[in-house]
DNA sequence: CGACTTAGTGTCGTCAATACACAAAGATGG
DNA sequence: CCATCTTTGTGTATTGACGACACTAAGTCG
């Protein structure tokens, strides 16, 4: 016999966190289950590996496919293996993070995309399976990455004020900053370049921003 | 039907990358493949989950019936899924990193780990499937966690003069610290307690100390 | 055109990180 | 036993990041 392994084998499923910034405060994109078992309750969005596909790529299409959603940074940052932690079958779930900037979310737009939404991180409902945890540990590995300002411009638009990249920075890391101090902080680090252009509010319009 | 996952679940397998100091220098523990693929080449410690095992227990166990090695400290850093990295059938592989004092190593001793070795990281044999991708990222990972000081801890003996520490910090870390500026920062961490012992060596005597 | 609101800037104190040089303790060998 | 060698062990000065703090600049709105 040329291979041994008689175990069976479990289901490999990619499940994703996706964060985006809404007037100020994270959101996390669920989608409504359709089928059970949790049906109607909601989930992460995520689904199972293909063959010959790759975990980041299934993790990615399965974001597109069920919210249509094109991430496009995603980072793994744990598994979950928990016996039972799916009453079907033993699924292995491989736990991915990514940030939206507000502006695409076109969610309702968009057929597929009728079961998922929006919701602020202090208004969750009831997650499926596991997803409370998998979305603790989500924050966690956010909070952690989020020192570095690079992965912050993906919940933005392509160019930016420095008080929206610092409103994000603050929701990320979850407590404010003082503005002179975090502007110090962008220019010690020469991450962004500033253009010619302004944006106009309400107020004294601000200077746009773009990614070194 | 209950369930939908149509497509053939993939083969799910932890592989350990394990790192222990001798003569200052980072070696990694290796075995060599008894059965085919790559039979008779060099290979991290690992295999197949079992039903109802944790990642991390499959982990800890394979490593133990390969090498008769005990981790205490045992971190994922990454899932390595490419399609055809196992020539037999799909493998999903989840890869550890595991840290080990160079006292603990019995492996000669042991009966299962006559083919478990220890290998310094410039003299790496051809390695087995992806392996040598596997290690280079473990590699990455511990260089990124060895700013904290504690995870070295388990490089060493459970009392340990700050002499040793510096040496496993900087084999890890791979370039050399000014020893004064060192011990300010350990000093700073208050991460080890000094104790009342020495050790006699051919010269100075050395006090030791333990983790805090 | 006055009031309001947001954008944008400089200083100082503190603290961590870097560079650097010499004394203390014990072992060894003549 | 004394000189030499090797490793342990310590203090200071400088630099750059981080935190607290207050005002001016520019545009909108009424």
């Amino acid at each position: 016999m040329a291979f041994t392994y008689a175990y069976p084998h479990p289901a490999v499923a990619a499940d994703i966190a996706v964060f985006t910034l809404r007037r100020g405060a994270l959101h996390v994109l669920l989608i409504e289950r359709a089928g059970e078992p949790f049906k109607g309750a909601w989930a992460l969005p995520g689904g199972f590996l293909q063959p010959d596909e790759e975990l980041d790529a299934c993790a990615r299409r399965e974001l597109r496919e069920e919210t249509s959603v094109e991430a496009e940074v995603l980072v793994h940052f744990g598994n979950f293996s928990a016996p039972g932690r799916d009453p079907r079958e033993r699924v292995i779930s491989v736990a991915y993070l990514a940030l939206l900037a507000s502006d695409e979310l076109r969610l309702a737009a968009d057929t597929d995309a009728a079961q998922a939404q929006w919701f602020a991180l202090d208004a969750l409902p009831e997650l499926a399976f596991d997803h409370a945890t998998i979305l603790q540990r989500a924050l966690a590995a956010l909070g952690a990455r989020a020192r570095e300002v690079q992965p912050l411009f993906a919940l933005l638009p392509p160019r930016f004020t420095l008080s929206q990249l610092q409103g994000a920075y603050e929701a990320v890391i979850g407590e404010e900053v003082e503005k002179r101090n975090f502007r110090k902080m962008v220019a010690t680090l020469a991450c962004v370049r500033e253009t010619e252009d302004f944006v106009h509010g309400a107020h004294r319009p601000a200077r746009l921003y773009e990614p070194a």
